[in-house]
DNA sequence: CGCCTAATTGTAAACGTTTACTCTGCAGGC
DNA sequence: GCCTGCAGAGTAAACGTTTACAATTAGGCG
């Protein structure tokens, strides 16, 4: 009785499964009568096997809807066709557009992506480590610089070696032996600043990101080596984190419009952040770019819509990542440590649009 | 003389490695005295081993560097602790809080995450079903609901059984069976329209999607269902494509304030198109929302920080993620067919902002 | 007709785990 | 002192591929 229950409890589990069944290579060898390295040739490598014996597996194949079990593929061939994008936040419009070229890329060599925030997580150059050792993903882009990295479990000279390939930004000295795409974020954000003391600004204030991340810091400096050259004074308080968002940006943006002197314009270090001003600047009942100009950096798809529509840094995002893609595809395939470790630059271009004026003080 | 020169190439290939090493659990054994059994017990059954052998494994894995082999793991126990989510484009920021909820669930279940996106792809539900035929992933989350997968590999039985959810779009008939997070778009569309209606408007038009995608399907027969409740006419041509980007609903907006009969608000079936269209109407010289009023959907973290801010539907977003994903770690733990398929409704909420008033004329 | 070569297919090992099963000792009860 | 039971550790099989190598076949040529 308990054997019978057992029957058909099995067969209704088979039931279950008919539309997902558990074919394996050995069966479809037996139905086409071959052997399995066979049919494992007809799938891999068509051409070493005869015409005829090809379409008998590939009938065979049809016949039971085989698919080959991609897990144990990428144990054989220990590659997984994976590879992993480290970034602050897929929430970020300039990020996305990177992704679209990183896919695009992608999708030409038959790599499927896994995405990681930082932001928000405890994520730490030992994790990436562990990702890499463990070798779930073939390679890894990082579009977040990831500050502890020389402190790390890889040594400087194993790094060279590692697939992988920094985006976005200049490479701290932590990463300077990676290869790298990206634009000059230095120069970038100095002619950004020049851009609004040639429009007759004195009293410019920057929002930055925050400060452990890397992303920002070289537009950070541009600002200042631009102020300096032009020898005018950052005040105390004109430098402020608004934490790359919209609500930290509005809340800096508060900061600087309350401050005793009163900067004639922001420059922000990322769209997402210029939106934020923009609107708190409009809140506070001032106009811009009357009252306030603003400046962004990134060209985000938002910032032509804007009201006014944002004057700021255009970066070509799909390029560079299409770029960092096609390089890490490089490292990949060609084993690790081609020589090919230098930084790329891009060029980014100045957008003028509406958000920047002359002062009107 | 040639054996030399190999061992010297071997040497410096290990050299090279050193800081990514090769070992397995074998070397791990044979360092610590033990079977390789033992050192996997250690791992993941540490309760079954002495606390001594456990000691002296745990040494060697720290000695040698030792990191479990990801694809073996994958391999042998048939799970890959990745799940995918396919959505129709990431850049879409009310995908990305989605995304936020889902990755924040998924990560206190272990897992992480494929994007897939089905824009500018020819992914077809066939493409899926391979997917997950070929055990790349454990789980698969549906953001874009996919018309023919009815006619597919999967029968509608087997379809019940799938480690499967759906979220954010109320499904279509082809996948009622399977479990499903969404708001009720039909009457959330109705509650916008209504609104716009309530306002005083008679003239609504509306821009949707676009014809493929079931995405705005609902959020239309909500919008109609409406109009035709109030009893007022939908004119030829009020109702319009926008392809769910600024530039197509800039488009689509144009063609509306062309029209002979120029409606007096605009429905947008979501935020992204509606920013596009508020700024469209602006570009012609019209006022929002004095001679034209807009109306969203999705409430991205944009819309408050329109000028003029957006009156546009709610969308628990970061909940759907998470609902989401819990539900499909429920049922890929469970085995599948849990009797779980029914579809939860979470609440939506209309958003008044300033984007609406009443018509001028 | 037999031998050599090339083309095709088969055989079996290997990848690194996990785990069912077996074996070894040791403690405790009789 | 012997048997039982059990905990801890080992042995080996299995997962589904790929691929080096061996075996077979066929065909061409002397």
């Amino acid at each position: 009785m308990t054997g019978r229950l057992n029957d058909t409890d099995r067969q209704e589990e088979e039931a279950e499964a008919e539309d997902i069944p558990d074919v394996s290579i050995t069966v479809v060898a037996k139905i086409a009568g071959v052997s399995i390295a066979t049919v494992s040739r007809c799938i891999n490598n068509p051409e070493k096997v005869t015409e005829r014996t090809r379409l008998k597996v590939q009938k065979a194949i049809v016949e039971t809807g085989y698919s080959p079990n991609t897990l144990a593929q990428s144990f054989r061939r220990g590659r997984t066709n994976l590879i992993m994008v480290v970034l602050p936040s897929i929430g970020d419009p300039f990020f996305t557009a990177v992704m679209h070229g990183i896919r695009t890329a992608a999708r030409e060599k038959g790599y499927s992506i896994l995405i990681e925030e930082t932001q928000h997580t405890t994520m730490t150059a030992d994790d990436i480590g562990a990702l890499l050792v463990s070798r779930q993903t073939d390679g890894i882009i990082l579009l977040a610089s990831m500050s502890p990295f020389g402190t790390d479990i890889l040594s400087a000279k194993s790094r060279r070696r590692l697939p992988i390939v920094v985006g976005c930004e200049k490479v701290s000295s932590d990463l300077a032996d990676l290869p790298s795409v990206c634009i000059d974020s230095v120069d970038a954000a100095k002619e950004a600043t020049n851009y609004l003391i040639a429009q007759g600004h004195e009293r410019i204030a920057m929002i930055y990101g925050q400060e452990s991340s890397l992303l920002t810091k070289d537009r950070e400096l541009g600002y200042r080596a631009a102020m300096k050259t032009a020898e005018l004074k950052i005040r105390d308080g004109w430098l402020v984190a608004g934490q790359l968002s919209i609500s930290g940006a509005r809340q800096a943006t508060r900061e600087l419009l309350d401050h005793t002197e009163r900067p004639t314009a922001i420059f922000c270090a990322n769209d997402e952040m210029a939106i934020g001003c923009l609107h708190e600047i409009k809140v506070a009942g001032l106009t811009v770019p009357g009252d306030v100009s603003v400046m962004g950096f990134d060209d985000i798809r938002y910032a032509e819509v804007m009201d006014p529509p944002l004057t700021t840094i255009g970066q070509p995002a799909d390029e560079i990542g299409e770029r960092v893609m096609h390089r890490l595809c490089k490292r990949i395939e060609e084993g690790r440590g081609n020589g090919d470790n230098q930084a790329q630059i891009v060029p980014h271009k100045l957008v003028i649009r509406q958000s920047v004026a002359k002062p009107s003080s």
